[in-house]
DNA sequence: CGTACTTTTGAATCGCATCAAATCTGGTGG
DNA sequence: CCACCAGATTTGATGCGATTCAAAAGTACG
């Protein structure tokens, strides 16, 4: 599972220090895959090249709840001075990956300012993306969720599907039957369009 | 309304580096008056005291969104490198509140490590509590968010409620009156006990 | 004392969850 | 190449729970 350091994504070669780069460790994961559990001990860094990766947490009752649904990025920023992780990491598709050591990255942002500078845009970053996800949860129809979606995280309204609408429907907050039928009846009123892989507001 | 320099939190002393204390303006507010608008530039970081503030979001239905229910702590993190606020912020209770330069708070981050250091944890904090509200909010009926919120955000399930149940309710995502008519049946089940400002659950 | 707001209860409606089942899909192994 | 299986997709029917609209009662404040 774990390959040799090959080539690390353009994104996280821009974000980590020159230093950091020979720790990089990228390997190709699975649908099925774990990348990491729930009370687990943080070792490693982990940055999507591509695929998709579903943070997760269990509810009381069972039912998954996805947290985060990441297809490009750091995935367990806030796990940086964690003694333990707080949710799973699921692989969903076919995925590129890369690993950095915990420790690491830790001594570099102690040392190197410009890294820690690019390390807190990159937090600010995400508290924003998930203030977004608060806002767009608050909404209380299937119809206006997906389309703040649309707006919030696609590029001019277009947003490329990947692992199907079953796992869209998980971070939407909504079962995948709500999630489908919305779809359905938006495309039959012309408000949205579906080109097989890809979702488009008109 | 800005009064001068007094006394600054403990918690806000023991995150700001001594050099940056001169610039903190503390001032009192009172309910209904706003600390910043979406669309202004950001010139201050907000950090509370005491009282409570609320970032709310516009709906296109013109329905307010809550996007965070501030009683505590730095307010606007994510704004210190944003050229526009992207949301409200309006004082619902008398609050006590302190402002510091962003242009000092960034330039201080340049150059003390160990500042930069502080500052990435309580991002990461508040990375970890976002991710907990959208879990949060992905439950679907209101007593399962009531009970998830007070055992996360609550001290041993104990909640001060402060300005009232209804801007507990617009955090939750929910209607007043679903969250008055939750609490009353709860109490009635013996599973919640309500002490005028305190939430608690059994 | 009046105004504004919160709190509370009621009734009607609507949207989504839930359960169920059929179809379609890609991938596996015989 | 085909049978088969697991999962995604799709449609249907039903019920519950929250929204919505409405209105009354309580409360703080000037």
């Amino acid at each position: 599972m774990a390959l040799p350091f090959t080539q690390i994504h353009q994104e996280l070669a821009a974000l980590l220090p020159a230093a950091l780069r020979e720790y990089c460790v990228s390997a190709s994961y699975a649908r099925g895959e774990r990348l990491f559990s729930a009370g687990e001990k943080p070792k490693y860094m982990f940055f999507i090249s591509s695929g998709e990766v579903l943070l997760e947490r269990m509810g009381m009752q069972g039912a998954p709840i996805v947290l985060q649904r990441a297809r490009s990025g750091i995935i367990s920023e806030a796990s940086l001075r964690s003694e333990r992780y707080h949710c799973h990491a699921n692989v969903v598709l076919p995925s590129e990956i890369t690993g950095v050591p915990v420790v690491k990255v830790n001594s570099a942002l102690s040392s190197d300012p410009a890294f820690s500078n690019r390390w807190i845009a990159m937090l600010n970053r995400e508290v924003k993306r998930l203030r977004l996800q608060c806002e767009r949860l608050s909404l209380h129809r299937v119809d206006d969720r997906l389309m703040h979606f649309l707006e919030t995280e696609g590029q001019q309204g277009t947003y490329p599907l990947g692992s199907g609408l079953k796992s869209l429907a998980g971070e939407l907050g909504v079962t995948h039957e709500a999630l489908y039928r919305c779809v359905a009846s938006m495309e039959k009123k012309g408000t949205l369009q579906r080109d097989g892989e890809h979702l488009k507001m008109i």
